[in-house]
DNA sequence: ATTCTATTTTGTAATCATTACAGATATATA
DNA sequence: TATATATCTGTAATGATTACAAAATAGAAT
């Protein structure tokens, strides 16, 4: 954890951005909460060790970090941007009753799909959608109670 | 292209969605313009039909094809809601100069990915970006004339 | 340490997409 | 035709994001 941390903190300085305090706190918060959070959790949970905090710099800060190519932005539902510290390709399952979005594992380059030679592909993305374990389990309860 | 058509309707039978004048239209704009439109692209275009069309009901009627799942929702941009008339599983490609989007046919059973099997998948999309053919060739155009 | 400069942050206002809602219109049924 | 239901419309409200200018901060130079 806090070898990576650090590893992050050298990834800015090659990219010749400035570690300040809130940029510093966002990048603690994503390593932190793996969860993919929301703009919104994220300010209000620094906002409360960081009163003077202003979700402004919250925004500029994410933008700042992907555009150094540091965070991803997860775009699975339409209503709401999230952002993942994890940069490397992953699957993204998101469930529809909690909400909840699991990391998990795959091979991109086993997919395979159309002729895309003449594209010059950056980056992939595989989302998921469904119900998760634990809310199946919930339905189950539910229908066995009545 | 009529022959699809006029399955559409009968899919909206079937599932007891009136087919308004309105909603046909909407229906016959994603058919035939295949270019994942935005919600703003559909109703600019349709209100020189049909002035009295309010954005509203392009929004309501979309929910209610998508609820009904006779389209696809594409959330490849955070800022941007677009809409497939296409719902047989196949990937997205968006170009981040011309901002096109670009279908391509997938296998998604060649995908491998963790063990979820205790996870319930209703739906999976596949999304890369990167730079299309003729952004390409516009971008070596370009050096060469320095 | 002080001044100067560039960067970053902050707070507010503006913008944009989407949703809520209530009245008007159209459609279906009796 | 009368009545009930469904749909559409226009406007207002909401929520997320961006624009912007002033304040605060940090770094370099003197
Ligand atoms: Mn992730
Ligand atoms: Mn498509
Ligand atoms: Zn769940
Ligand atoms: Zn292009």
């Amino acid at each position: 954890m806090e070898a990576s941390f650090e590893g992050l903190k050298q990834e800015l300085k090659k990219r010749d951005i400035n570690l300040s305090y809130q940029r510093l706190k966002v990048l603690e918060y994503l390593t932190l909460n793996r969860c993919h959070p929301t703009v919104d959790q994220i300010f209000t949970n620094l906002h409360r060790d960081i009163p003077t905090l202003s979700k402004t710099t919250v925004y500029n800060t994410l933008r700042i970090l992907q555009e150094a190519g540091l965070i991803k932005v997860v775009t699975i539902e339409d209503n709401e941007t999230r952002y993942d510290i994890d940069v490397e390709d992953h699957g993204h399952f998101k469930c529809k009753l909690c909400g909840k979005i699991y990391d998990f594992h795959t091979d991109m380059s086993s997919l395979t799909f159309d002729d895309l030679s003449n594209f010059r592909i950056d980056s992939k993305d595989v989302y998921f959608k469904g119900i998760c374990p634990g809310c199946l389990s919930n339905i189950k309860e539910n229908k066995r109670r009545g």
